[in-house]
RNA sequence: GCGUUCGUAGCUCAGCUGGAUAGAGCGACGGACUUCGAAUCCGUAGGCCGCAGGUUCGAGUCCUGCCGGACGCACCA
């Protein structure tokens, strides 16, 4: 359904469009989208709001003027009826007024509720048509086979996972890609110092989970170059032995390779994250040499005196970039090229969306203008999701430091936590399995405070600030929905009067229920601006603003123990619009819904 | 040096395509549990929106310059 903004441009500009043609000024003409709307700063102001000044100047009236003239033209259509589209018989009824310079609506609430209770009780409750058709493919995660994740990690997993849910709610079909980054001299490194240091040991030999494993004998090749001046160097020539397919060093690569990324599945598993299909670079980095090949026959790059061959960018600002080794050999860039050819070969996309880390920024727009360059006309939509780094208050995380804030540790901590909080609060009884909920409220805890930020922003990680329950975090928002849950449950059990009466829209337009009911039935047009923007923080944002208005909401409005069956009942149903608006929200920011905690 | 990006309350952050007195949370201070769960709620204090110009009827939002931070400018991924 059209979102009320959207429908009340149309009325608004139809009108500013009568009023130009009365006046003669028959070249003007408002479409729907250039009409500016806000939302009044207090609601007793109207739920949506049209300031008249942009047409002051136009109509040579003064904006008080003009809002009280389109008030009075909607009256008299009202009247007398029009051919102009009625604002009575749309979606969103309501009515105009002139607020000084501001031209306000106010809905018909009534039937706002009508809708609310109708739509929200469906199990696609928020999802919207927007984005109807459109296949697109979201690449997240990527991570490198020779450490386990990391604090930064779980923004992206968190950002891929929870974007790819907006857009598939918007309408969207979503594939969700993540491509391992399983080769390359970093693996090489590991393998040189488990061969130095591991004397065949397993992970479980070392009572490890195995991407663990594997990170240990990488941090170790610190110690191995201290040891050993020739490691760099062995590295590189384990590379090299690893690329020529010699069987004992790809035995071994194979063997810690599967270490790592079974111990990185078993990670995405816990924080739910999940992919629909896996491509591995030992697949995918000889791709995209033939097209570069290629390329440089039809003089779209050139080869340097070097012999390497480049692409010259410096018209766009963005210098000389090597593209294939002089050696013929792939590089990074090479095989991403490679990649977005075959994936839009199997799966042609109308969309890709890369989710991968600020300082990357310039290897994308190269990526982008080369597939362009290369002439593939769906390089226009192509898309970084651009994310900030994860920064710790006494700096930036670095493996080599020690600095890291590892993915699994970390929901540990918050795990015990939440435990503990259930024990302390004496809600241990009523929570049955400790464990299993502290998991979910620390998957809460977490991925709330990584998604409330805008993508694009560094963000900092205080320790202490995640581990709080308390204030705009996941937990605040479970913990409302617990207590709606708890509400309903209460009903069920034939608690209070509500049962002897039934819900009726026209009991819930005072002013004590309006300002709830609004904010709920923003759900849908909130997913579709999440998703257009390709930013969970606004749903995020928005799950925070309908926790903290039924919090306030039910403090004063009695639900079950309201002496009016008929009220009683109506407020029953505006409750299960509330658990269940949360409840989408929450699925679509990967926070898990609690009936109790 | 060049490029990208950020700079809003003591701290962490909102502020949609410029619009009606700049909003939350934490922290501080003061209140509220015989009443649908106090992981809660209510109140108070706290802001030349980095600085200076410009565009506009109107700028936290757009443009320019400067200052400060982050990231990038590899035949590494």
């Amino acid at each position: 359904m059209e979102h009320y903004i959207d429908q009340w441009k149309s009325v608004v500009a139809a009108h500013l469009n009568a009023l130009a043609k009365e006046k003669g000024l028959d070249e003007l003409s408002f479409s729907p989208e250039r009409i500016i709307a806000e939302k009044p700063p207090k609601p007793e102001l109207g739920d949506v709001g049209f300031p008249m000044f942009p047409y002051a100047k136009l109509f040579r009236m003064a904006p008080n003027q003009i809002a009280l003239d389109v008030v009075a033209r909607e009256r008299r259509i009202v009247r007398e009826g029009s051919e102009v589209e009625m604002a009575s018989a749309c979606d969103w009824p309501g009515n105009l007024n002139a607020v000084g310079p501001y031209l306000n609506v106010y809905l018909d609430r009534a039937r706002a509720v009508e809708y609310l209770l109708a739509h929200s009780k469906e199990a696609s409750w928020g999802s919207t048509s927007s984005l109807g058709g459109r296949r697109v493919m979201v690449e997240f995660s990527c991570p490198n086979t020779n450490k386990p994740l990391h604090l930064g990690h779980l923004r992206n997993n968190v950002l891929g996972e929870s974007l790819s849910r907006i857009t598939a709610a918007a309408g969207a079909e979503v594939k969700k890609v993540n491509l391992i980054n399983d080769r390359g001299i970093h693996i090489c490194k590991s393998m040189l110092a488990y061969l130095a240091y591991g004397e065949h040991r397993s992970p479980e030999d070392e009572g490890l989970k195995s991407d663990h494993f594997v990170g240990k004998y990488y941090v170790l090749f610190n110690t191995l170059k201290q040891e050993d001046p020739q490691a760099e160097q062995k590295a590189q020539e384990l590379l090299q032995k690893w690329e020529a397919g010699d069987p004992e060093v790809i035995a071994l690569w194979k063997k810690m390779n599967d270490w790592a990324v079974e111990g990185i599945m078993a990670t995405y598993k816990r924080q739910q994250v999940s992919f629909d299909e896996f491509q591995f670079e030992h697949d995918t980095y000889k791709l995209g040499r033939e097209e570069v090949l290629d390329g440089l026959a039809r003089g779209i790059f050139y080869r340097g005196e070097d012999g390497a061959i480049w692409i010259d960018l410096e018209d766009m600002g963005l210098g000389k970039k090597v593209l294939l080794r002089k050696d013929g050999t792939s590089i990074y860039i090479t095989q991403d090229i490679g990649t977005a050819i075959m994936r839009h070969e199997t799966w042609p996309f109308d969309e890709l969306i890369y989710v991968v880390a600020s300082e990357q920024q310039y290897h994308f727009k190269v990526l982008f203008e080369v597939l362009r360059r290369l002439g593939y006309a769906w390089a226009t939509n192509l898309y970084h999701l651009s994310y900030g780094l994860v920064n710790l208050p006494s700096g930036r995380m670095k493996t080599r430091e020690g600095t890291v804030v590892d993915a699994d540790d970390l929901i540990d901590e918050l795990a015990k936590l939440a435990a503990q909080e259930i024990i302390e609060k004496g809600r241990a009884e009523a929570v049955g399995d400790i464990q299993s909920v502290a998991e979910k409220i620390a998957l809460g805890a977490l991925h709330y405070y990584l998604l409330q930020i805008s993508p694009n922003k560094d963000m900092l990680y205080n320790p202490e600030q995640s581990l709080s329950f308390t204030g705009d975090t996941g937990p605040y928002i479970q913990y409302m929905g617990a207590r709606a849950s708890s509400i309903l449950r209460k009903y069920e059990q034939g608690e209070g009067n509500a049962t002897q009466g039934s819900p009726d829209p026209a009991l819930l337009v005072s002013d004590a229920d309006w300002p709830l009911v609004r904010l709920l039935i923003e759900l849908p047009f909130t997913v579709e601006q999440s998703a257009k923007n390709r930013d969970p923080s606004i749903l995020a944002g928005y799950a925070h603003a309908v926790a903290s208005e039924f919090s306030a909401w039910y403090r004063d409005n009695p639900v079950l123990n309201n002496e009016n069956p008929n009220m009683s009942a109506s407020r029953v149903a505006l409750v299960m619009a509330v658990q269940s608006t949360l409840r989408r929200a929450s699925e679509l920011l990967c926070v898990p819904f609690l009936e109790a905690m």
